[in-house]
DNA sequence: TAGTTAAGTCGAGGGTGCCTCGAATTAGCA
DNA sequence: TGCTAATTCGAGGCACCCTCGACTTAACTA
């Protein structure tokens, strides 16, 4: 795929390139997804074509910085399809899936949309954390530990409305939003 | 409080306050709570300061469009306070509210925020619909149907949240969030 | 090492929206 | 009919979004 005749990038690309994720990253931890691009842009030392010329959008922006943290976070996943006890496991991946979406006010939001939206930078992750939720689903139920009429989509609902509770709210608040629902969707 | 010998308000004014209030709620319907003010003023045919004259914020402009739908709210919630089946009572008044807060995309947010913030025009209302939230989960643990540990916090943030899925996602997963939460709140 | 060239950078500019404020209008009243 | 306070108007300053053509420069090559 990758053309060995090509060019190696530019090192003030990259350089930008690397600048630009870290103050995009600090600016929306302080002010949520919608922090203005242009103030990103400035403090970067960059003009904002620059930014648009790496991240021809918002979406594109947030995707960059998410992607580093997706790793961990799916390998966490991978670990707990293998954890003993199946509802343990759910539970855990719902409260992962809430801590990383929790990262800056707004993104819960832009992660709901990205589930149906194919064009989403979001949408690859998102998928993948729900494949995940539907394996460690399957596994519970199987074992008898979890209610049968419970969906994929219960949990995706869950976990999406958990970390907005978080940004909204506390962070306390929404894993007792986790616990207290996981609980009742847990087999007696 | 209201002098009486001050002029009665011009009629106008009384016309270009409706005409603002009906524009914006089919624009807020549309495009959600941040439609923009100057497209709702030039649907109404005023101009923009006019707009300002009438409400000073856009939480003002949702507010007085709230405000009719909130006697509405507020007297079923006071009919709630004396159905026969406490449980019943309060899982109603879950789902009153989360309707009501699912008028527009966005308003969750809002009505999260509002609580906290004494400032908001929607805070009164916010706290009146924790107040009687707090009543119906009293008259629940008196009848021994709630577990003892559910705070009026976690009903408030139920609420929001399963608001907030319905505007994301659908007013039905909103509906399976509630009573899939409460189920488990029940007292066995 | 100088020249070539494509990749990258720049920032003005056109568009939209927010909100303010002083000037102009007008409905109610006497 | 005229007075006056309430109301309306919309230009204007600011911030942000995003595009695009001109310019710059790092990587390659001879």
């Amino acid at each position: 795929m990758t053309d060995p005749r090509r060019r190696r990038p530019r090192a003030d690309a990259r350089r930008n390139y690397d600048r630009l994720l870290a103050e995009a990253d600090a600016a929306f931890r302080e002010k949520g997804t919608d922090a203005s691009l242009e103030g990103i842009a400035r403090r970067a030392g960059v003009a904002i074509g620059t930014l648009y010329g790496h991240f021809p959008s918002r979406r594109a922006l947030i995707g960059g910085l998410l992607r580093e943290r997706n790793d961990a976070l799916f390998e966490r996943g991978e670990e707990l399809l293998t954890h003993p006890s199946a509802a343990q496991a759910l539970i855990e991946w719902v409260r992962a899936v809430v801590e990383h979406a929790a990262a800056y006010q707004g993104l819960a939001t832009m992660l709901a949309d990205g589930l149906d939206d194919q064009a989403s930078e979001l949408h690859e992750s998102c998928v993948r954390m729900t494949g995940i939720a539907d394996r460690l689903i399957a596994n519970a139920r199987a074992a008898g530990v979890l209610r049968q009429d419970v969906t994929g989509a219960d949990i995706f609902a869950l976990m999406n409305a958990a970390a907005w509770i978080g940004e909204q709210m506390s962070r306390e608040q929404a894993d007792r939003l986790v616990d207290l629902t996981m609980g009742g969707l847990m087999a007696t």
